[in-house]
RNA sequence: CGGGGUGUAGCGUAGCCCGGUAUCGCGCCUGCUUUGGGAGCAGGAGGCCGCAGGUUCGAAUCCUGCCACCCCGACCA
């Protein structure tokens, strides 16, 4: 790319734009704050959802699906939802189209109007909740534990390609338990599932914490949250879990009857993951040369790019390569093995680095003599020549390093842009000059936090959940605190 | 939605102040030579200069309106 561009921490979005487009993983659609989301970028999010689902199907989830049109009125019923979620929205109030009278083109036929509008959902709650008074009428049918995959729509007045987009693809779980305690188990669950999502397959260290009042979901009595590090010191909500009490239950009247015979609200959770997580992968391990992607999540794992010289010596390799291929499939590695003959091998190895591939075998005529392969990580850029014979168990070995080795990478820089403070001066020059986050005594109210807030850009990011006691006072108000909790400026 | 900026070939750009139909690089096409880190040479194609009006003999350039994108706010997975 020709620029120092980590360096750049202050023009991070233009480094990360500039990655994404040059790594081919999506671009802007040209609808507003739309993004397409290339064959690329696209398969990344697959290996996310394929494991996700994986992961949600052992907890025992199911998936369903649920329409993307909400009506209006679904979306007043609960007061605080409505507070969230009222305004930046997609509306439709027509449903046909007709030929303009003065040969203009189409316009919208006023005939055409709908008597209730249809709200384009910017989450699931309402449609799902009127679904489940439906289909809950006893504690035998509880708990209920169901997922959907779905396109979302919030009409945000800023939108980033990939961390905030207007529509965005994610999973949203709506869970219904005849007990609290039952779904606070639950939000917590699925906070740790997340967590582990982020740490074993996209090697993206996280801290586990609640949201303050001001930060939490529209209509939750509490939000569970994963958060991480970017590499400009930027913190990025990677995954929130909700438990969201009765108020949905009592809003769209979900009731059921308990063994003993009475009738009572079920108790709800909701929780989600979205693309904005390909943006956080990118932005997690990415260095000068384009993206660096965990072996867990990488759509393709090991890359073979053959030298040679003319088709004799190609279709040599080819014979030496293919039964390796094989070899490496049946032990589910993915392979692609570049045999194009319109690039030459120094435009394929940028070519694969930009896009991550952490592992690039090369192969030559040298090598077919002496019964060797070159082997190439990404992550470190290390290059060595080893014998033919050892290729698949050293492939083994680096798809398992890399996946460690960059999630330790991550895991130190996150940890060494912890920093705890004691004053504000302390807090604002450390914001400032390192960024990370800030662990600090917080007096509780949402005033001091808006304050905070206002005269530094930082956010109280979460209370983390293994923060231990330590009494402190409020490094703003001098009121007294219980523990620290982390601030940050977030994306 | 407020403030700032930018729209010129697939991408990145010069030209704009001071009007005369467009510069350079990358990419693309053809041919030859190349192939162990983004190939070289030669030739070639590609543009309603974001859109719509206006001023003018003449507009990429000046004026008005609109649209899109980027950055900073508010908002947020």
């Amino acid at each position: 790319m020709g620029k120092n561009l980590t360096e750049r921490a202050e023009d991070y979005s233009k480094w990360y734009n500039e990655l994404v487009v040059k790594a081919d993983l999506a671009e802007n659609s040209g609808v507003r704050g739309c993004m397409v989301i290339k064959p690329y970028g696209y398969a990344i999010w697959e290996k996310m959802q394929a494991a996700l689902d994986a992961m949600f199907k052992e907890t025992g989830h199911e998936n369903a699906y649920f329409p993307l049109f909400i009506p209006k009125s679904f979306l007043s019923r609960e007061a605080s939802h409505v507070e969230g979620f009222a305004k930046e929205c997609a509306v439709v109030t027509h449903y046909r189209l007709k030929n303009a009278e003065d040969g203009s083109g189409l316009i919208v036929d006023p005939e055409a109007k709908l008597e209730e509008e249809l709200i384009v959902r910017p989450t699931s709650e309402t449609i799902i909740w009127d679904t489940y008074r439906r289909w809950i009428q006893s504690y035998r049918d509880l708990p209920l534990l169901i997922n959907q995959w779905a396109n979302v729509v919030r009409w945000e007045m800023r939108t980033r390609l990939f961390l905030r987009t207007t529509e965005f693809l994610w999973q949203e779980g709506h869970t219904a338990h005849a007990t609290e305690d039952e779904a606070v188990k639950e939000a917590e669950l699925i906070m740790n599932v997340y967590a582990e999502f982020a740490e074993n397959y996209m090697a993206m260290p996280v801290i586990k914490g609640t949201k303050t009042e001001s930060e939490r979901f529209a209509g939750a009595i509490e939000t569970y949250c994963i958060e991480a590090l970017m590499q400009d010191g930027k913190a990025l909500q990677a995954g929130t879990s909700h438990f969201l009490g009765q108020n949905f239950a009592k809003a769209f009247d979900v009731k059921f009857a308990t063994k003993e015979g009475t009738q009572e609200y079920v108790w709800a959770t909701s929780w989600g993951v979205s693309t904005r997580l390909v943006g956080a992968l990118i932005m997690t391990h990415s260095d000068d040369n384009g993206l660096v992607l965990p072996p867990k999540l990488a759509p393709i794992q090991v890359v073979i790019v053959p030298i040679y010289k003319g088709p004799e010596q190609l279709e040599a390799i080819g014979e030496k390569v293919n039964p390796l291929i094989k070899e490496l499939r049946a032990k589910g590695i993915s392979v692609k093995y570049d045999d194009r003959d319109t690039h030459k091998p120094g435009f394929k190895f940028n070519e694969y680095e930009l896009k991550g591939v952490p592992v690039r075998l090369a192969i030559g005529q040298r090598d077919l003599d002496d019964g060797t392969l070159e082997v190439a990580r990404r992550d470190t850029m290390e290059k060595e020549t080893i014998p033919m014979t050892a290729v698949v168990e050293k492939i083994e070995f680096l798809l398992e390093d890399i996946q460690k080795h960059i999630y330790e990478k991550a895991a130190t820089f996150r940890d060494s842009h912890i920093t705890a403070v004691d004053s504000y001066a302390e807090f604002k020059e450390v914001l400032e000059n390192k960024g990370g986050f800030i662990s600090a005594h917080w007096d509780g109210t949402t005033a001091t936090e808006d304050r905070i807030k206002e005269e530094t850009k930082a956010t109280i990011r979460c209370i983390p959940i293994d923060s231990k006691n330590e009494p402190g006072t409020c490094m703003l108000t001098g009121k007294p605190s219980l523990r620290r909790v982390l601030f940050a400026k977030a994306y």
